[in-house]
DNA sequence: GTGTGACTTGTAGTCCGTA
DNA sequence: CTACGGACTACAAGTCACA
Protein backbone atom coordinates (compact mmCIF):
# COMPACT_ATOMS: atom_id res chain seq x y z
CA UNK A 1 0.00 0.00 0.00
CA UNK A 2 1.10 3.51 -0.76
CA UNK A 3 2.10 5.92 2.34
CA UNK A 4 -0.46 8.61 1.79
CA UNK A 5 2.28 11.41 1.35
CA UNK A 6 1.78 14.54 3.64
CA UNK A 7 0.20 17.11 2.07
CA UNK A 8 2.73 20.42 1.53
CA UNK A 9 0.11 21.84 3.05
CA UNK A 10 0.44 19.42 6.28
CA UNK A 11 3.82 20.32 6.21
CA UNK A 12 3.41 23.69 6.03
CA UNK A 13 1.71 23.82 9.00
CA UNK A 14 4.12 21.40 10.77
CA UNK A 15 6.57 23.23 10.64
CA UNK A 16 4.25 26.57 11.82
CA UNK A 17 3.41 24.08 15.06
CA UNK A 18 7.34 23.09 15.61
CA UNK A 19 7.43 27.03 15.86
CA UNK A 20 4.33 27.67 17.89
CA UNK A 21 5.88 24.91 20.51
CA UNK A 22 9.21 26.74 20.99
CA UNK A 23 7.84 29.81 21.56
CA UNK A 24 5.52 27.80 24.01
CA UNK A 25 8.39 26.49 25.92
CA UNK A 26 10.55 29.82 26.17
CA UNK A 27 7.21 31.35 27.16
CA UNK A 28 6.29 28.84 30.00
CA UNK A 29 10.03 28.78 30.91
CA UNK A 30 9.74 32.26 31.93
CA UNK A 31 6.78 31.96 33.55
CA UNK A 32 4.93 34.19 31.24
CA UNK A 33 0.99 34.62 30.34
CA UNK A 34 0.52 34.81 26.46
CA UNK A 35 -1.14 38.18 27.72
CA UNK A 36 2.13 39.13 28.89
CA UNK A 37 4.16 38.41 25.78
CA UNK A 38 1.64 39.86 23.61
CA UNK A 39 1.78 43.14 25.62
CA UNK A 40 4.99 43.61 25.88
CA UNK A 41 5.66 42.79 22.17
CA UNK A 42 2.69 45.12 21.21
CA UNK A 43 0.90 42.62 19.79
CA UNK A 44 -2.48 40.88 20.53
CA UNK A 45 -3.36 38.43 23.30
CA UNK A 46 -4.87 36.23 20.59
CA UNK A 47 -2.75 36.76 18.08
CA UNK A 48 0.61 35.17 19.73
CA UNK A 49 -2.05 32.25 21.15
CA UNK A 50 -2.55 31.80 17.66
CA UNK A 51 1.06 31.49 16.65
CA UNK A 52 1.59 29.19 19.54
CA UNK A 53 -0.90 26.92 18.21
CA UNK A 54 0.94 27.07 14.90
CA UNK A 55 -1.88 28.74 12.88
CA UNK A 56 -0.44 31.61 11.61
CA UNK A 57 2.84 31.93 9.55
CA UNK A 58 4.21 35.02 11.74
CA UNK A 59 6.49 37.51 9.80
CA UNK A 60 10.30 38.37 10.57
CA UNK A 61 9.14 41.75 12.34
CA UNK A 62 6.94 39.76 14.44
CA UNK A 63 9.51 36.57 15.39
CA UNK A 64 11.80 39.59 16.30
CA UNK A 65 9.18 41.42 18.16
CA UNK A 66 8.50 38.13 20.31
CA UNK A 67 11.87 36.75 20.57
CA UNK A 68 12.56 40.51 22.35
CA UNK A 69 9.57 39.94 24.48
CA UNK A 70 10.29 36.74 25.51
CA UNK A 71 14.57 38.00 26.26
CA UNK A 72 15.82 35.72 24.01
CA UNK A 73 17.93 35.70 20.83
CA UNK A 74 15.22 35.12 17.88
CA UNK A 75 17.47 32.48 16.37
CA UNK A 76 16.89 30.26 19.42
CA UNK A 77 13.43 30.02 18.10
CA UNK A 78 14.51 27.85 15.02
CA UNK A 79 16.65 25.57 17.78
CA UNK A 80 16.17 21.98 17.26
CA UNK A 81 16.75 21.07 20.74
CA UNK A 82 15.29 23.18 23.57
CA UNK B 1 17.98 70.65 18.99
CA UNK B 2 15.96 67.38 19.19
CA UNK B 3 17.76 64.65 17.25
CA UNK B 4 14.75 63.14 15.45
CA UNK B 5 14.09 60.43 16.85
CA UNK B 6 14.33 56.87 14.58
CA UNK B 7 10.72 56.38 13.31
CA UNK B 8 9.51 52.93 13.96
CA UNK B 9 9.66 52.16 9.75
CA UNK B 10 13.10 52.82 10.46
CA UNK B 11 13.12 50.50 12.85
CA UNK B 12 11.94 47.79 11.04
CA UNK B 13 14.06 47.91 7.90
CA UNK B 14 16.49 48.31 9.84
CA UNK B 15 16.05 44.79 11.09
CA UNK B 16 15.00 43.76 7.93
CA UNK B 17 18.21 44.99 6.10
CA UNK B 18 20.02 42.92 8.94
CA UNK B 19 18.11 39.88 7.89
CA UNK B 20 18.63 40.83 4.32
CA UNK B 21 22.38 41.24 4.85
CA UNK B 22 22.82 37.66 6.47
CA UNK B 23 20.85 36.33 3.68
CA UNK B 24 23.48 37.64 1.31
CA UNK B 25 26.20 36.58 3.14
CA UNK B 26 25.19 33.13 3.41
CA UNK B 27 23.85 33.11 -0.25
CA UNK B 28 27.13 34.82 -1.96
CA UNK B 29 29.28 32.44 0.48
CA UNK B 30 27.56 29.37 -1.15
CA UNK B 31 28.22 31.04 -4.36
CA UNK B 32 24.77 30.96 -5.20
CA UNK B 33 22.74 33.18 -7.47
CA UNK B 34 19.63 35.06 -6.56
CA UNK B 35 18.34 32.84 -8.88
CA UNK B 36 19.13 29.93 -7.64
CA UNK B 37 18.03 30.57 -4.15
CA UNK B 38 14.73 31.15 -5.36
CA UNK B 39 14.60 28.62 -7.49
CA UNK B 40 15.54 25.53 -4.80
CA UNK B 41 13.09 27.73 -2.10
CA UNK B 42 10.19 27.97 -5.13
CA UNK B 43 9.97 31.51 -4.91
CA UNK B 44 10.29 34.57 -6.95
CA UNK B 45 13.70 35.43 -8.42
CA UNK B 46 12.50 39.39 -7.59
CA UNK B 47 11.47 38.37 -4.30
CA UNK B 48 14.53 36.78 -2.96
CA UNK B 49 16.03 40.18 -4.20
CA UNK B 50 13.77 42.36 -2.41
CA UNK B 51 14.34 40.38 0.83
CA UNK B 52 17.76 40.73 0.57
CA UNK B 53 17.78 44.37 0.07
CA UNK B 54 15.65 44.64 3.38
CA UNK B 55 12.45 45.48 1.68
CA UNK B 56 10.27 42.88 2.42
CA UNK B 57 8.77 41.39 6.10
CA UNK B 58 8.88 37.83 5.16
CA UNK B 59 7.10 35.16 6.52
CA UNK B 60 8.20 32.19 9.03
CA UNK B 61 7.20 29.60 6.26
CA UNK B 62 9.47 31.42 3.83
CA UNK B 63 12.74 32.28 5.88
CA UNK B 64 12.53 28.02 6.20
CA UNK B 65 11.96 27.76 2.50
CA UNK B 66 15.33 29.88 2.27
CA UNK B 67 17.73 28.43 5.11
CA UNK B 68 17.01 25.26 3.39
CA UNK B 69 17.98 26.61 -0.14
CA UNK B 70 21.16 27.79 1.47
CA UNK B 71 21.65 24.39 3.20
CA UNK B 72 21.85 25.92 6.25
CA UNK B 73 19.65 26.20 10.03
CA UNK B 74 17.27 28.64 9.68
CA UNK B 75 18.79 29.91 12.99
CA UNK B 76 21.82 31.03 11.51
CA UNK B 77 20.01 33.57 10.01
CA UNK B 78 19.58 35.32 12.94
CA UNK B 79 23.28 35.02 14.24
CA UNK B 80 24.88 38.74 15.30
CA UNK B 81 28.03 37.13 14.25
CA UNK B 82 28.30 35.47 11.13
C1' DG C 1 -5.74 32.93 31.13
C1' DT C 2 -6.58 30.53 26.86
C1' DG C 3 -8.94 28.63 22.46
C1' DT C 4 -11.51 29.58 18.41
C1' DG C 5 -13.83 31.48 14.27
C1' DA C 6 -14.74 35.22 11.69
C1' DC C 7 -13.85 39.35 9.65
C1' DT C 8 -11.39 43.67 7.09
C1' DT C 9 -7.24 45.84 5.65
C1' DG C 10 -2.56 45.89 4.44
C1' DT C 11 1.01 43.72 2.44
C1' DA C 12 3.40 39.38 1.18
C1' DG C 13 4.46 37.15 -2.80
C1' DT C 14 3.89 36.47 -8.10
C1' DC C 15 4.50 37.58 -12.78
C1' DC C 16 5.84 40.46 -16.21
C1' DG C 17 8.88 43.67 -18.04
C1' DT C 18 13.03 47.16 -18.23
C1' DA C 19 17.74 48.43 -17.59
C1' DC D 1 23.16 38.17 -12.73
C1' DT D 2 20.95 41.86 -10.22
C1' DA D 3 17.99 46.13 -9.37
C1' DC D 4 13.84 48.11 -10.02
C1' DG D 5 9.08 49.00 -11.30
C1' DG D 6 3.86 48.12 -12.18
C1' DA D 7 -0.13 45.25 -11.68
C1' DC D 8 -2.03 41.73 -9.85
C1' DT D 9 -3.70 37.77 -6.21
C1' DA D 10 -2.99 35.30 -1.97
C1' DC D 11 -2.58 35.58 2.51
C1' DA D 12 -0.62 37.74 7.10
C1' DA D 13 -1.83 41.37 10.32
C1' DG D 14 -4.70 42.89 13.44
C1' DT D 15 -8.94 42.83 15.99
C1' DC D 16 -13.16 41.05 18.19
C1' DA D 17 -16.84 38.32 20.51
C1' DC D 18 -17.65 34.37 22.79
C1' DA D 19 -16.76 29.94 24.79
Amino acid sequence: MEPVPPSVDDEATKLQRQFGDRLRHFRTAAALSQEEIAHRAGLDRSFVGQVERGERNLSLLNILKIADALGIEAGRLFDRDK
